[in-house]
DNA sequence: AAACGACTCAACCGCTCGTAT
DNA sequence: AATACGAGCGGTTGAGTCGTT
């Protein structure tokens, strides 16, 4: 059985909406208030319109203290910060902007700040081109001083039964280009990330990666683990193709092999912004000492205000450079088995 | 000045969810 | 428990505006 309409389409009226009709709907609702139903609000006030369309006239331009245009930096990185986290919930991220609608922002995103992030992938990635050749040069370098020095590094016992495992040295001093001034907010990228790997995961030429055992992954943790205070061992390799024994027997070639901007640029138009965001309830990130969100939609706040959400302000970083690349990318050289990485 | 394409944003549509019955 | 209905939400659309040729 259909939905039954919640008005007569036939003798509502459409479009744009006439400074007379603001104007009764403004001084009614002003006066008398909506009195929780929108739908017989119309006809008590002698609009042609349907509720429902009354309804998204008062909250995004008719209602007091609203702001239109001239988002502020500080409002765009907690837009960026918020969709980051919890994809596009515009209700909940409009909330967090007094003044704000939830329409306004997905406006702005869609048409603004989503093509500044772009640009800015764009040219994050030509740097961390540089950067990568500027490691591999000087980790060879690096390689080549202490074999002169016969300073060799000891490889435990039970490594060695795994000679195959993926290894490289790096001077210790270049361990720093793996960590960025926003890895703070690695944490907060976490479900964003996870849904760009599962994307990755659907193709289906993907599909045939096997995930590490457990065993498999004990041994590479002690072995990390033992060798890094002396040296730092990066395992990354972008080979979701592989099986995981096949990634066991490559060697490290030195580059950082992180998803390009374009794989990037492409997951975000595949995935059409909103299934970044469409965490069902039970991916809440609560667990992982986030914030829950939405599993009680009673609560849900809505871009009149009346805001009952959790504040959100924990997984706001207005220092978060715009670009979700960026995190996406740090992620992926400070956890080199981000890439490659298990599944959740 | 006209034509055209790109962009913006108000408004609509269809869906989910919560609540009342 | 099942159903109906309204509120709210996010995606999409298209008219209007702006910029370029």
């Amino acid at each position: 059985m259909g939905r039954a309409p919640c008005c007569d389409k036939a003798n509502v009226k459409k479009g744009p909406w006439s400074p007379e009709e603001d104007a009764t709907l403004k001084s009614y609702i002003e006066q008398k208030g909506t009195g929780g139903n929108w739908i017989a609000l119309p006809q008590k006030i002698g609009l042609k319109r349907c509720g429902k369309s009354c309804r998204l006239r008062w909250l995004n331009y008719l209602r007091p203290n609203i702001k239109h245009g001239g988002f502020t930096e500080e409002e765009e990185n907690i837009i960026c910060s918020l969709y980051l986290n919890i994809g596009s919930r515009w209700s909940i991220i409009a909330a967090q902007l007094p003044g704000r609608t939830d329409n306004d922002i997905k406006n702005y995103w869609n048409t603004r700040l989503k093509k500044k992030l772009m640009a800015k992938q764009r040219k994050d990635q030509a740097a961390c081109r540089l950067l990568e050749q500027e490691i591999k040069r000087e980790s060879e370098t690096f390689m080549v001083n202490q074999t002169l020095n016969h300073n060799q590094i000891q490889v435990p016992y039970w490594a060695e039964q795994h000679t195959s495992m993926p290894m490289t040295t790096m001077h210790p001093s270049l361990v720093h280009h793996h960590h960025h001034p926003h890895l703070g907010n690695q944490d907060q990228f976490t479900r964003l990330l996870t849904k760009i790997e599962g994307h990755l995961y659907d193709d289906p030429q993907l599909s045939n990666y096997q995930y590490p055992t457990q065993q498999q992954q004990q041994q590479e943790h002690l072995y990390v683990q033992a060798s890094s205070s002396e040296v730092a061992i990066n395992t990354t390799t972008m080979t979701t193709n592989v099986n995981y024994t096949q990634w066991l027997n490559t060697e490290y070639d030195g580059s950082m092999n992180l998803p390009s901007s374009d794989e990037f640029e492409v997951y975000l138009s595949n995935n059409n912004d909103n299934q970044l965001g469409r965490f069902d309830g039970n991916e809440s990130c609560s667990g992982g000492g986030g914030v829950d969100i939405g599993n009680n939609s009673s609560t849900t706040s809505n871009s009149a205000g009346s805001s009952s959400w959790e504040d959100m302000s924990s997984l706001v970083n207005t220092n978060t450079p715009a670009s979700s690349f960026d995190t996406y990318q740090n992620r992926s050289m400070a956890d080199p088995g981000f890439w490659n990485g298990v599944k959740t």
